[in-house]
DNA sequence: GCAAAAGTGTTTAAACTACACCCATGC
DNA sequence: GCATGGGTGTAGTTTAAACACTTTTGC
């Protein structure tokens, strides 16, 4: 924590709420996974917490999200964007934090590649130990948003690599949802909004009719957030 | 502006986007207003903003909020929410300034009566002057969530008072949407969305049928933050 | 041929839209 | 009665869900 003596008493940090699917070892499915960060100093010393830290003087917030991601995962986001700050007093005993959090998807082979030592390890996010300081809240907000929005807009993809094809795609949404989906209903649907590109190729190998691969299609502007792009590391 | 000599060099504001419906004189239709407050000094001397401050040590970001709310137009707001939090380094000449935006809804009776001087005046939100720093973005950003959340949400009747008729809420609709609804079928999608309750009571006097009175229905959960609860001033 | 997943077609229900029409009041 | 907005009915259209069925591969 950074003190100051200005008649501001709040300093600024950002963190960061990374999340990635990997494959349940028990279920075989895959399920989202974030991150964490040992504490190595007080408070909450040993606990685990997101990835962050204060906000450098020139650098742009989601550019600090960006940069904490890397550090701690080694990974750059497909997606980010900012989800809430959060700034009660009392948040952090020993001094008002106020936290501008950011929300990213990193895409699952590389998560799978991550950084994992004694002060950083993936949990299950629905399984979270009691985390420092707000934490628990806030990922419980950024899993909420998660899940709403992977509903109505054009992120799953973001976990996936440049092709993919419509059982991985609709598996990413079962996977976000919690549900099983409709694969003929899954594939109209999709098709219909215009998100992806058939690339012509398909998957070779495979012991039933071999899958087209699609593309993202970046030409069809997601309708979001209005006049706020988000930021893509 | 604050100057401060830790080493994090942005200073920490909040400010408010605040809305409130009024009829514009020419078409008789209500249309989208807010109050701004002109600069006092530099940077942007008498340039129009909206209205903030720094944050106090150990005030809540939305205590802040409704604070200035209330003091620039003397008014409280029946809905208080974090809009997003923007601190782009140079986005104010002289030195960072990390702003957390709120948007607010004022009832439109209250808002008639609201202060008006010659640092505080109201401007049609789609017809603003440029504004001080980045702050016509912002209030583009604020009326793109107001515009998308009227029409999932139940945030319309914070422009009216305690009840109301189903054609005042539909009037609010059709200026926030800037387009004319199907009463017969606004008064279906409203009352099996189960928003309102009917008062029993009747508005007297005018020449047709009397409408009913009806109240805002508290009892039914708004699904639209997640774990976050909107602030209510 | 058989298993397994890709992909298509069809049926039904629910939601939304447009608009015709009746109701209750003041003048 | 007439004008005016409140309020109801209903038909057509679109969207979403459920599920039977056909296609194409590896073995």
């Amino acid at each position: 924590m950074v003190r100051m003596n200005g008649q501001i008493g709040a300093a600024l940090a950002v963190s960061t709420v990374i999340f990635a699917l990997r494959p349940d070892l028990e279920s075989g499915f895959s399920t989202l996974w974030l991150p964490l960060v040992r504490r190595t100093r007080e408070p909450y010393l040993d606990q685990w917490a997101l990835p962050g830290g204060g906000l450098p003087t020139d650098e742009e917030l989601a550019g600090a999200a960006a940069r904490t991601l890397r550090e701690t995962t080694g990974l750059t986001p497909k997606y980010l964007e900012q989800l809430y700050t959060f700034g009660d007093p009392g948040r952090s005993p020993g001094g008002r934090v106020v936290s501008v959090v950011y929300w990213a998807l990193v895409e699952s082979d590389e998560a799978a590649l991550a950084v994992v030592d004694k002060n950083v390890q993936w949990f299950s996010a629905d399984h979270l130990p009691p985390l420092a300081f707000d934490h628990n809240r806030i990922v419980e907000y950024a899993l909420w948003r998660l899940r709403t929005k992977v509903e109505y807009s054009r992120i799953a993809h973001a976990f996936l690599g440049e092709t993919f094809t419509l059982a991985q795609l609709r598996e990413v949404h079962e996977a976000v949802l919690q549900k099983a989906l409709d694969p003929a209903n899954f594939r109209r649907t999709i098709e219909s909004s215009g998100t992806v590109v058939d690339t012509g190729q398909r998957v070779a190998g495979v012991p039933h009719r071999p899958p087209r691969l699609y593309r993202y299609n970046d030409s069809v502007h997601a309708v979001d957030s209005g006049a706020l792009e988000p930021a893509i590391g």
